[in-house]
DNA sequence: CGGTATATGTAGGTATTCTAGGTGTGTTAT
DNA sequence: ATAACACACCTAGAATACCTACATATACCG
């Protein structure tokens, strides 16, 4: 019953959709699949969980929306970063770090 | 107003729980600060999230809690690792070490 | 022309953490 | 003596974020 699915780390979607969308404009239907396949198939973005993030990240300044057409001629919502958003991933990006580095040390003590 | 506040990540917490209580029987009071030492006061553990935790952990099987007196001769609830415990321990380190490495994937990806 | 992939979105539920409070005991400083 | 602090437990309520499930619409392919 132990389901083994791999969920998001609650606090590290915004700075992996971030990081993505750092790669280049894009939308959010292809940044879901972006992640996916750049984190071979572990994190599979829930649309549930990607237009609220997407929402949330352009009403703090972070991202901004255009409507574009992609390349197969269909209307989607490109985003792309902000100076504020950039700011707001390395910021985020030296957390992760840093609490990567301190779990790290908890999960290494040993006696 | 940007509060650089060394929260855990959601979902985290739970394992650093069972890994130190897997070092030996300890009382919760003294797993905060265990956990503040150990990360190099990274985390800071509040109370009010502490002790929602041992409760959860508790129900869930995976702590037993015995009263004893402390070296200091107060009584205090310690707690210890059950089998089941010990098994969900290695599956959330597995899993955290499989998503580091998926989040890593992505921080990395250039161009 | 029906199904699938693309593309966006919302509503509601669940889970976890934090803030902010509260209780009581023992020790230490004044 | 007593005040202050550290120890040790606890809960209620708010905030947040994610997931499930649903809803909509268009393009492409068989």
């Amino acid at each position: 019953m132990a389901e083994e699915k791999a969920e998001f780390l609650k606090g590290t979607l915004d700075m992996l959709i971030l990081k993505v969308v750092a790669l280049g404009p894009i939308h959010g239907y292809a940044i879901a699949q972006r992640i996916q396949q750049i984190s071979r198939d572990f994190f599979q973005l829930q649309q549930g969980s990607l237009y609220p993030a997407l929402h949330r990240l352009e009403d703090r300044g972070w991202l901004r929306a255009a409507w574009k057409a992609t390349e197969t001629g269909r209307e989607a919502k490109f985003y792309a970063l902000t100076p504020k958003g950039r700011k707001q991933l390395e910021a985020e990006v030296r957390n992760w770090e840093q609490m990567t580095d301190a779990v790290a040390l908890i999960l290494r003590t040993a006696e």
